[in-house]
DNA sequence: CGTGCGATGTATCGGTCCGATACATCGAGG
DNA sequence: CCTCGATGTATCGGACCGATACATCGCACG
């Protein structure tokens, strides 16, 4: 899971990482907390290695441009390398079960505006899957099984379920809306400001923009 | 947090393994996937050689009964032991960090019924603390960095920010219903059919009721 | 009658990821 | 001046998972 974030992330632009956690904490915070150095600094050993990432110079601009603003000392600045691109690609659109738990999914889902949509409707409906199954479970346990279990486990099993209702119920119409039309995102009104198509999902073939 | 559940399934009743497993993955099924047989069985271990748990016999009844019904042969049976009992206590009552996060507040909450009134409200305060700061961030990042973010990515946090809003406000349920009174359950409609004490949790000092 | 299949049951191994910890630099504010 | 918080890289032990192996039992199907 780490490894295709990184890959995915690194695909916007080159970075050090602190900068990857920093990024990361931002794109997967509604999945998963922050993730550990402890996981990031081996994965991005272990990705150079295999030859997915590089270390790229951290010279800033031409030459003696005397920096002044930040005094890049002993940051390892990575990039992504063709390989590491077909490897993200292949990642992504392959799905096994670990694609459809709460993280795989997460991070699948923080990368769709790289992903076809044929590959966006497979995972849209084998997560909607795994959490109907996962809601017949508890239905089942609240069902046959709700007195030999405490109120305390009951309340918590309802709330669960309450969960993957409403999670079936965003993925429908995920789904729908992927469907018919190319709009990602919900009609949801009232949360954040403005809703304005950002940057758009430019998925198989794209074209990054980064500061000028 | 493995080692918490184990102890806390083993004072309701021995079980061998394959049991415990089963047992954790009803009671624990809204939080988390069933538990990986590589890690119970070495905690099981770890347990025993900590002296928290102990085998005991399999012997059914009292003697030459001829069983025929099932052949326990290689079943492992485990009871806790007194010191176990007390390390259980002693887990269940303390909060590090690791106590709010999804599956350390899953675990706990689903053994209130041994805990006390003043621990489950300290465990339910700091989970809503928890989960406000990070529904905090997520309002953040929809609101400063919407910009930098595609709107698959947007979509997730919305929809984690929901789930967050959802939590907080079943939590000040919770939290309020313990405060004055003590039934568990948040009044709810036609969800589960009946509800009767089963399995008395006798803990430290209180009583549990129910509907007579 | 056997034969295979699914549930029950115990166990290990490699790998991923986390939490704690260590250490070094830099800019800002007291 | 000096400490504090943000930035930055890195390691170590431990928790937990997923795959795998292996053995027994009862039952259904041929």
């Amino acid at each position: 899971m780490l490894e295709l974030a990184i890959l995915g992330l690194l695909q916007e632009s080159p970075m050090h990482g602190y900068e990857i956690r920093k990024e990361l904490t931002a794109k997967l915070g509604a999945i998963r907390a922050a993730i550990s150095y402890g996981s990031l600094y081996p994965t991005l050993r272990r990705l150079q290695a295999a030859g997915w990432i590089t270390e790229a110079a951290e010279t800033p601009a031409s030459a003696e441009e005397v920096p002044a603003l930040t005094s890049r000392r002993g940051r390892v600045v990575y990039k992504i390398t063709a390989d590491g691109k077909e490897r993200f690609a292949q990642l992504i659109a392959q799905a096994g079960p670990e694609t459809y738990d709460d993280t795989g999914f997460g991070v699948h889902f923080a990368f769709f505006a790289r992903t076809d949509q044929a590959t966006r409707l497979r995972i849209l409906e084998g997560r909607r899957r795994t959490i109907e199954e996962r809601r017949e479970g508890l239905r089942d346990v609240l069902g046959r099984a709700a007195e030999r279990l405490d109120a305390y486990t009951l309340e918590l099993q309802r709330h669960g379920l309450d969960a993957c209702e409403r999670e079936v119920r965003w993925l429908e119409e995920l789904i729908a809306n992927e469907r018919s039309g190319r709009a990602p995102t919900v009609p949801q009104p009232g949360t954040a400001g403005g809703r304005r198509d950002n940057n758009s999902p430019p998925p198989p073939g794209e074209s990054r923009k980064e500061r000028p």
